[in-house]
DNA sequence: TAATATTTTTAGATTTGTCTAAATTTTATT
DNA sequence: AATAAAATTTAGACAAATCTAAAAATATTA
């Protein structure tokens, strides 16, 4: 079964909403994928008939396994090519991900495997986010929110959960990346700020809405 | 000016057959693109109302400067993926085609730089055709076509211009690849075709139509 | 619970790229 | 030069993916 790209985008987004909600609805979908709720619908019908999706009129909709294995083999080619475009051609971290949308839809499953073994199977993107392998097995990692970490103790940096541009810019400001080593100095009860040190940089401040979304591991 | 996949590909299309023939046709194209005439004729007002053609109804088209510019631009991201394919991930040399074709059409520019640069900016792809720099210009070699080669001569494979799935897999059969190193031993007049020794194995006849295609220049 | 607001779907239109069948133009042949 | 053949274009249709506007279903609230 192949999909259009249209299709592939769909069944990412949907992917990743359920993750969070459960239950997808028609209006939130429309949002993420930047389109009209009336188009969503038109692709619901699509996808269900593809047997993608499970779908009842006005009930919401979820992937059902064939829709996420569809869309771990499409997240799986984007964090592939992410990793070869920061690894290899040594883009920024925060550049790949508009060239590594229009990537994952190339089509040849060799091209991925072989690419896959270039890369040396990695288990994680420059993102810190986890990479399936061909069956559509994700890789864990303990890793927890910046804010729920001690003061004085040392991690590194594992993922970021939000990865909009703007963030991203954020963070390259602070000049925190993925395994990016740093501490928590101090603690601001005020506003939850925290003040922390990244190694080989001065002391700065990262807002609690900022540190919400770095997720960190224990230096080993 | 960005292009969707379908007219690049009439564009590249375009390129190769103007390269024989000057003016092209409509059935040529159409033949070449496995489609009807009616569509091409389509896309010629398409690709003519966008600049890209000089086409009069009924009278033959050929690119203008800016579509030659697009097609080398396409050619230079077909040939430069076939290359990272072929060094880099293993794939044989007559696999990489339907791959380079999808990954031809990602469009950052960016990405073809570094992809270049990467790949250690080649003159040629791993079927010998010269790859146009990021300016469309293509690099020449002397080469000539074996069948105008004198006996005993050794001689290196630099390109095929016949590159169908059936010449590419003849080819493999023997063992003609890139970079081979041959000489002819004895020329048939009666059919045309040729006794040649590749370097390490047992001496074979091709056929006149082969040897046609296939393009070498002498040692160093 | 009835009225109102929100969400979702339907109906019908649009764009891109394709198609078939018919009409037109050009080319070849008698 | 007239006719036949071939090449090309036009006209009108279709599928995919989108849209707007209106209708229908569901959820909220007074």
């Amino acid at each position: 079964m192949s999909f259009t790209t249209s299709e592939e985008n769909y069944i990412k987004s949907i992917y990743h909403l359920q993750q969070e909600t459960g239950l997808v609805n028609t209006n939130s979908l429309a949002a993420e994928m930047q389109t009209r709720p009336a188009s969503v619908t038109d692709m619901l019908k699509k996808l269900k008939s593809k047997k993608l999706l499970q779908y009842e009129k006005y009930k919401g909709f979820k992937l059902n396994d064939a829709g996420r294995k569809t869309a771990l083999d499409v997240i799986r080619k984007h964090r592939l090519w992410e990793f070869f475009l920061v690894e290899h051609l040594k883009f920024d971290w925060d550049k790949v991900h508009p060239i590594a949308e229009e990537l994952e839809h190339i089509s040849s499953e060799e091209l991925v495997q072989r690419l896959d073994n270039f890369l040396g199977n990695p288990s994680f993107d420059p993102h810190g986010d986890p990479i399936p392998d061909r069956h559509g097995k994700i890789p864990v990692i303990k890793q927890q929110s910046i804010s729920a970490i001690p003061v004085k103790k040392s991690v590194t940096v594992s993922s970021v959960s939000n990865q909009t541009a703007q963030m991203l810019e954020m963070l390259k400001h602070y000049k925190i990346s993925l395994g990016t080593q740093l501490q928590i100095l101090r603690k601001f009860e005020f506003d939850g700020s925290l003040e922390i040190k990244v190694l080989k940089q001065s002391p700065c401040i990262i807002s609690e809405q900022v540190a919400k979304n770095v997720f960190v591991h224990y230096v080993q």
